[in-house]
DNA sequence: TGAATTAATGTAAACGCTTACATTTTAATG
DNA sequence: CATTAAAATGTAAGCGTTTACATTAATTCA
């Protein structure tokens, strides 16, 4: 059987409340017993179990992190500032993707409500109201990633979208671009409305004309990219520069060009969002914007820590938009795929 | 206070032990019973505390997933195949890399002896013997990944380096190259050693000396290719392809390629390992092995659930090694660049 | 030196479930 | 119907901790 508190209590000859106060380091213990019992307990490997710590304490330790696929230079990039800092703070990580087929709300409420885990970060980027009523069922702390903005009341952390879109446009018309379209992102996705909202706005505080034919849906797949910029450029008005929504669909849009022979950036300009690695080792390398997202990852899981340790109010709603920047390549014209200085670039985050 | 089967054995009118009777599904219990249990348990929204489950069955439904970093291509895709099959049979997953700069073996001890889960996958390609002491200390069934081929009498999953390098060595040699070098991984890694003995022993079995000195150990980091190729093309005696371990180093060869003007394939080709997906929007895109590393996630966890669920016996050692395939790309020397199908050839896994 | 503190330890009741075993109901059988 | 078997339910003992409260030992102080 596996040994336990009783065991080791037995051997130390104490009670087992004395032992649990020298695993906790936690209320008054000769130093003489302390030592004894520290001694014996690493001789038997005894470790407390979590579980019954968790049942006891109604706590596990255990932070939950959900996000919509797990597979994505993007949400990897999440999960590691989750984790350093998880790990840091000596906590565990259950991580579940809500791949979008299946039912996140439920799954989210689950996650929740069973008391696995102390807190949630969840990234939901397409729900809007449903959120309020799932984080207001919990018990436990929550913590929104890139959710939509409107969501004030809860705590949330993301990135300015709207301001990385904005400074990106203004980029492209600093070039001198008047015709410039766009392969937006979902539909129902905070980030990719934001993202859309900049591109508009830095148009128009620019003079120019917003010319919605220029304007193609997309997903932030890169099929959707190859298929949105083929049809930008199939049509009679030819655009001079592109904004893709993301940098897989820049990725989509590399290949379209190279397909039906358009050269980036001589024939267009195409620029990204999200500085994912592959963007670096693209041909031209892709203008993009970068955006901090493993720092968003540790900061959305140290406010939650403080959450969980009541040194913040969870009540109190709290919003962070973690400020974005360009980065240059070459795919905007800027003739800067020379200059870089390839190694610290290719590994930065 | 959070509701608890007591209240629903209160409120239902029986005893707790029919409610967990009908909440796990086990045990005779009359329709009528079971409804209305059922009812008031939905009506409350009750779930049963998965940590109170764990104390008395001793069973968490958790799996552990350790693995030396989270951030990569590769270990998301692990991760992925693992979280599939994790997800269809109702496991919750706890991840934690073992950040080569922590100290592994104390985290994975912890982590199985603590009873947070009910088995653990375990990747650690630069283990070799502490592995077994380590796991001989756990009671808890564990499935190794791309370990030490030798380490037989356990339970590991892997893929078959071995064949793979020796297959893309000869794919090079068929193209007439003699000169052929190689950027290692790192020496005490079990894949970075597999796949060295299959260039070596393809060389042999064609009739190539073996020139140690066109072989330059790596990392299997990008910077390590990027160096690794330049100090390679630097030397007197110039190879004709390269053999990089892994993708990544391939990308910093590209790098470096562009760096001191040279071309792929014309001037020397470039083959790689792994097939991720940045090597598949490199121009030209390289050639490579694919590994099926999702299938090779799920493979290891539907065995590990089996050990767990008794089907099969957990002390019986067992192992796998998935067969890769060749990727041809353009920079191999087989003008293959633009043949490609681009889409699903970039989606796939 | 005895009373009053304070430190050290122990007791036992949670925590929320599962499950072996006991008991009561119900159904089947002769 | 009484008898027996089967079905339904209940009782209570864990599972391994934490922790409020009680008890005992050590220390301080007038």
């Amino acid at each position: 059987m596996r040994i336990n508190i009783n065991e080791i209590a037995r051997k130390s000859g104490v009670s087992i409340a004395t032992v649990s106060r020298v695993m906790n380091n936690k209320g008054p213990v000769k130093q003489e017993t302390k030592q004894k019992i520290l001694q014996i307990a690493n001789e038997l490997n005894y470790k407390p179990s979590p579980i019954a710590r968790g049942l006891a304490r109604k706590k596990t330790d255990t932070i939950g992190v959900i996000l919509p696929e797990l597979v994505d230079e993007f949400f990897m990039n999440i999960i590691r500032g989750i984790d350093e800092e998880a790990d840091s703070h000596n906590r565990y990580l259950m991580v579940s993707s809500s791949h979008s087929q299946r039912n996140d709300v439920e799954k989210i409420l689950e996650f929740m409500g069973s008391g696995r885990v102390d807190g949630v970060i969840l990234m939901a980027p397409s729900m809007q109201k449903e959120i309020y009523d799932i984080i207001s069922k919990s018990k436990r702390p929550v913590v929104l990633l890139n959710c939509y903005p409107e969501m004030d009341g809860l705590v949330s952390f993301g990135i300015d979208n709207y301001r990385g879109a904005y400074l990106i446009t203004e980029h492209l018309i600093s070039h001198g671009y008047k015709k410039i379209g766009m392969i937006k992102g979902p539909e129902i996705n905070a980030e990719a409305n934001a993202r859309f909202m900049g591109f508009k706005d830095a148009l128009k505080k620019n003079g120019i004309n917003y010319d919605p034919s220029f304007v193609i849906p997309g997903d932030f797949s890169i099929q959707s990219g190859y298929h949105g910029f083929s049809r930008l450029m199939g049509q009679q008005d030819k655009v001079e520069a592109v904004f893709m929504a993301n940098d897989m669909m820049a990725i989509g849009a590399y290949e379209a060009a190279k397909n039906i022979n358009i050269t980036i950036p001589n024939d267009v300009a195409v620029v990204g969002f999200d500085d994912i690695f592959p963007s670096r080792i693209l041909t031209p390398r892709l203008t993009t914007v970068h955006i901090p997202i493993v720092e968003l990852g540790s900061r959305a899981m140290n406010y939650l820590l403080k959450m969980i340790d009541g040194e913040v109010d969870p009540q109190k709603p709290h919003n962070e938009a973690l400020s974005t920047g360009l980065v240059i390549g070459g795919s905007c014209g800027c003739n800067n795929d020379n200059l870089r200085n390839v190694l610290p670039a290719l590994t930065q985050n």
